[in-house]
DNA sequence: TATTGTTATACTCTATAACTATA
DNA sequence: TATAGTTATAGAGTATAACAATA
């Protein structure tokens, strides 16, 4: 869990025009130090992801689209924007997914172009499972005072508000 | 910005003994409410790492072994416990950025058949650039009040300190 | 003409298993 | 005998380009 003091470090290093000046300086300081330590521990944490996609049989990208589908049917081309990956790709995607009976391409009725994406019923009970895991605090979070988890949540709202 | 509420939820639906009972009720809804929201955040910033890494010619493993490459020289098998992958798989890791002589081997000294890993003077200027980009934060941190950054700020730091 | 999804191709990441060279 | 790294192989994820069906 070191990085974070060189990552400062480095911040204070780099060239001045990298940096804000004058009245926006603390801003921007406190910004990327909050950011740098939730990076950081993203990455600590994110680093578990595949492992968990793994406990259900999933690779990390099938349990992103799993979770994706649970808003509802999407068109493949949305789906593709939702991953931030090229149409072609989704295709093999869902050609593994619809092999194994989680999800059904389904035509859509007002462009015959476009085929829509459902959860089987299979796929629906693998999603709830999963959903139900990765909401599992990971200890970082588990043990956390009561007031940080509070401060935390609020402020999580908060960035969440304005969109 | 949706599937917050759904995930609260569901996590409500699940079955009571997926909760906790008693005192510790509070705290572990308290944990999940904010780990669910953090989690949902990482996910969607975490989309565009892919794209970060693209902008050094990187991809995204590359980019994170340039990261953990930055504290000093590594042995292969400490690079593959950091990555969580098989050894097999630095192997061609490490031959794609050394055909790019960002990185070297160099045969340990004490034991012959480890190979350090070194960055060199390119790898170690492409890396202080990634580590600069991946410093900034991104809309959600930047636009956040002070009194929220300095607040996060404390939290992590709390989260980080006893290890 | 433009768009949706597929196919063909190529490269990277990943794991398993068998191998080598050291220890 | 055990460990560090490599090679061979296979499968999944990714992109680009060319294509068919539809709008």
């Amino acid at each position: 869990m070191n990085g974070l003091g060189e990552s400062h470090s480095e911040q204070a290093g780099r060239p001045p025009e990298a940096r804000a000046q004058g009245a926006e300086e603390a801003e921007v300081g406190l910004a990327q130090q909050a950011w740098t330590l939730l990076f950081e521990l993203l990455h600590t944490h994110m680093r578990n992801f595949p492992a968990l996609a793994a406990e259900f049989d999933l690779s990390p990208v099938q349990a992103h689209v799993l979770r994706q589908l649970g808003e509802g049917a999407l068109a493949m081309s949305t789906l593709a924007t939702y991953l931030s990956c090229d149409a072609s790709n989704v295709t093999g995607l869902v050609d593994r997914l619809e092999a194994r009976k989680l999800v059904e391409r389904r035509s859509s009725e007002q462009d015959r172009r476009v085929k829509m994406l459902v959860l089987t019923e299979a796929g629906a009970e693998l999603r709830g499972r999963l959903m139900a895991r990765m909401a599992l605090p990971p200890p970082f979070i588990a043990s956390m005072p009561e007031e940080d988890l509070l401060a935390l949540g609020d402020i999580m709202r908060r960035a969440l508000k304005p969109q």
